[in-house]
DNA sequence: GGCCAGGACACCA
DNA sequence: TGGTGTCATGGC
């Protein structure tokens, strides 16, 4: 099968222009973000982040002091907010445990050697991994989400079936292996799940790439 | 009022 | 090992 991602991430890119992501101003605050936006939409971390920013928690040694109730109240906004306070808790122990709490020494392993230590910290999948190792530490992994999944399967190009490591794959062996491309072709392909390929009531008719699209848009089941 | 959102983990058969 | 439940707020 022909799979022209990059052409798709040309359409993409035309109809919808750069996504500039991530909106993070720091890699810490980005990497605080890829945590909190677990299952969660962005404007809500967004509140989540602007408490952590105005009490002044949003930094390594601000998130290592503070203390879990203070935290979950902070990231209330972003829900699942107890999990998430755990997973904040456990990066940064870990941090300080094995980087003197400094990120930019963490970040500046080896991207496979770095992808392995990240997976090792309690509440940190792949693709809060990818999504750190790609937009905090600027190296080249492909990040897979659910918009990735349903958007390549409705394409034709994997089914449903596929997981994260196989997809991840594929992406990568598609693509030229360039930290730009794949940072703006997974903030587009989000941007094209949130306008056009929702899990239910898909908007078809403005989709860009409803010509590709080989497989009819029905309600997925919940596999939660 | 139900569905869903830029996941990950625990538990059980 | 794979399926299912849990975590939770907020916008549409």
């Amino acid at each position: 099968m022909k799979t022209d991602l990059l052409e798709i991430h040309g359409i993409l890119l035309e109809r919808f222009g750069p996504q500039h992501w991530w909106p993070g101003e720091t890699p810490f605050e980005v990497t605080v973000g890829a945590i909190l936006t677990q299952s969660t939409s962005w404007k809500n971390v967004e509140k989540a982040i602007a408490n952590l920013k105005k009490e002044g928690f949003l930094n390594p040694e601000g998130l290592n002091h503070i203390n879990p109730d203070d935290l979950s109240t902070l990231i209330r906004p972003a829900g699942y907010y107890n999990a998430k306070t755990r997973k904040l808790k456990e990066f940064i122990k870990h941090l300080y445990e094995n980087h003197d709490g400094d990120l930019g020494k963490m970040l500046a392993a080896d991207a496979k050697d770095l992808r392995c230590e990240l997976l090792s910290i309690w509440g940190i999948g792949p693709e809060t991994a990818d999504s750190i190792i790609l937009y905090a530490a600027g190296k080249p992994q492909f990040v897979v989400d659910a918009y990735t999944k349903r958007i390549f399967s409705r394409l034709g190009y994997v089914n449903s079936e596929t997981g994260y490591d196989s997809l991840k794959e594929f992406s990568e062996k598609n693509l030229p292996r360039n930290v730009k491309v794949y940072n703006e072709f997974h903030a587009l392909l989000v941007r094209l799940g949130k306008n056009h390929c929702r899990k239910t009531k898909p908007l078809c008719t403005e989709c860009p790439l409803k010509k590709r699209c080989k497989k009819k848009k029905t309600k997925t089941s919940r596999k939660k």
